[in-house]
DNA sequence: TAAAAATACTCCATAGGTATTTTAT
DNA sequence: ATAAAATACCTATGGAGTATTTTTA
């Protein structure tokens, strides 16, 4: 029987036309090449090339022959990119939520659970997130509410309060409490790849104009200006040092979330680890 | 890359369970199979077998990995079989006839005006034959009566005159010439393949009683009973060393017929000699 | 202890290289 | 003269064999 490097062969030199062209792009000598096309003729038992004068040409059955070789190459790389996929694929767990934090807590747990694996982690809404992750898309999920389903594992993982974060003079920086209807109206710096958050301020802060920012140029923004932002329970740390400003909690139910890990059943025994370190 | 023997060889492995049974099939010796199975891995970038205790087993890339080289093996095996299977195709005439004697005439000379194809042939009614010629079944057609058609090139081929083949002491022996209902009514010996003359003899002589036999046994029952047959221009050359029996020519318009060999316009140039070499 | 896989080594078949010839433009 | 394919001959990689060890049921 032939072999695939053969089939390569075959179709670069049916490319180039020439057995010298093909075997300079082969990296192989013109008589190495030579040998390889008529043993593969050898092989298939039928001749695949009109030897005419001092040239090479494809004949009627090698014109068939490079038509399905192409195939059968192609099928054997899409074999290799498949398994190697599929094998990176079984390295990987792939997190999805509804929100930026819970993944700011999640990757780290994951990593240290599960140290040999890659820690895939993606923002969507809560409706993909759901569908991804009884598709197989997502091996777990992070979203906003709990989740009945008999196919599904959901446990408590953290819970999360939106805050204003005003600068210090800021008129309403006194406040022990507010609701988000009391600073519409004004301009808010906001961070982009909010997730769910983007839906509450766009449905409750209509009248509010948002300077929306990449994570890097909202922190600079936050620490060089004075207007208005949020901050939340969730990344009190990172914003900890920041010192010319309040935080001031929102009261609206909406504002203050607990976040649930969904993981599928039939996948408990991989998650039960992280699932038992859990809430964070 | 990995190769197909290797693929193949990885397939056997998973049906037998072990390298050893495998290694048997295959008729390699164990470590080479090992071995084998290790460059596999290697170069599929990916682990295939869980190699535990002393066994050796798939794991789950090992049975995706299965299942796809599964598909590119058999492909290979597809690719060589239709490649074959056309040359061998380009090598042969295929005729087909809707009568058996113009075979018996056109195939000699095809053999001699083709010395290096394979002459194949084929008996089958005229709508099939007209509809294997126009896809391609077929290389040449012989019909009894001529096409119109822009496509087919349209040549007389011969001629071939229905006889009775009686008896010496037959009641009608000593006719010059018959109908075909002038015998309806008795017993006959009629050859099996006759192709479309069978269709004439059951629409004309419905009350004769036929006693079908192949051509061998045939020729027997024609020179050892006293039973009336047919004969043919066609076959006089055989029929003439025949000496208790005279031919009585047969004057129905159906029992006279001339027939036609068809090709496509598109193969014209090479039976061009053939055609030219017409009638028989 | 039997049976399977892996390891160590040896060998050789053949893919591939270099040099050259043949053939045609 | 140039360029392509084929031929002759040589090299060496790696596929395959034998003998042996390791592991476990």
């Amino acid at each position: 029987m032939f072999e695939l490097y053969q089939l390569e062969e075959f179709i670069k030199v049916a490319e180039c036309k020439t057995l010298s062209k093909a075997s300079e792009e082969l990296n192989i000598s013109q008589p190495a090449l030579s040998r390889a096309m008529k043993n593969l003729e050898d092989e298939a038992e039928v001749p695949l090339f009109n030897r005419v004068k001092n040239r090479i040409e494809l004949n009627d059955n090698g014109i068939l022959f490079l038509e399905i070789a192409r195939k059968v190459v192609s099928d054997a790389h899409m074999l290799k990119d498949r398994v190697k996929e599929y094998d990176r694929s079984k390295r990987t767990v792939f997190v999805a939520s509804s929100a930026p934090a819970p993944l700011y807590l999640a990757v780290p747990k994951l990593s240290e659970l599960y140290s040999a694996m890659m820690i895939a982690t993606e923002l969507n809404d809560e409706k993909t997130v759901l569908n991804g992750l009884r598709n197989g898309t997502y091996s777990a999920a992070i979203i906003s509410h709990p989740v009945e389903d008999e196919n599904i594992v959901c446990v408590r993982f953290s819970e999360e309060h939106l805050c204003f974060f005003l600068p210090e003079g800021h008129r309403l920086a006194h406040m022990k409490y507010m609701k988000l209807s009391d600073m519409d109206g004004g301009t808010m710096l906001l961070r982009s790849n909010l997730g769910f958050w983007q839906d509450i301020v766009d449905k409750k802060m209509k009248k509010t104009h948002f300077l929306v920012h990449e994570e890097d140029a909202f922190n600079e923004l936050v620490m060089a200006s004075n207007i208005p932002s949020f901050t939340s329970t969730a990344v009190q740390g990172r914003d900890r040092n920041i010192k010319n400003r309040v935080t001031v909690p929102i009261i609206d139910a909406e504002a203050n979330v607990t976040y649930y890990c969904l993981v599928l059943r039939k996948n408990y025994q991989f998650f039960e680890k992280f699932l038992k370190s859990l809430p964070l």
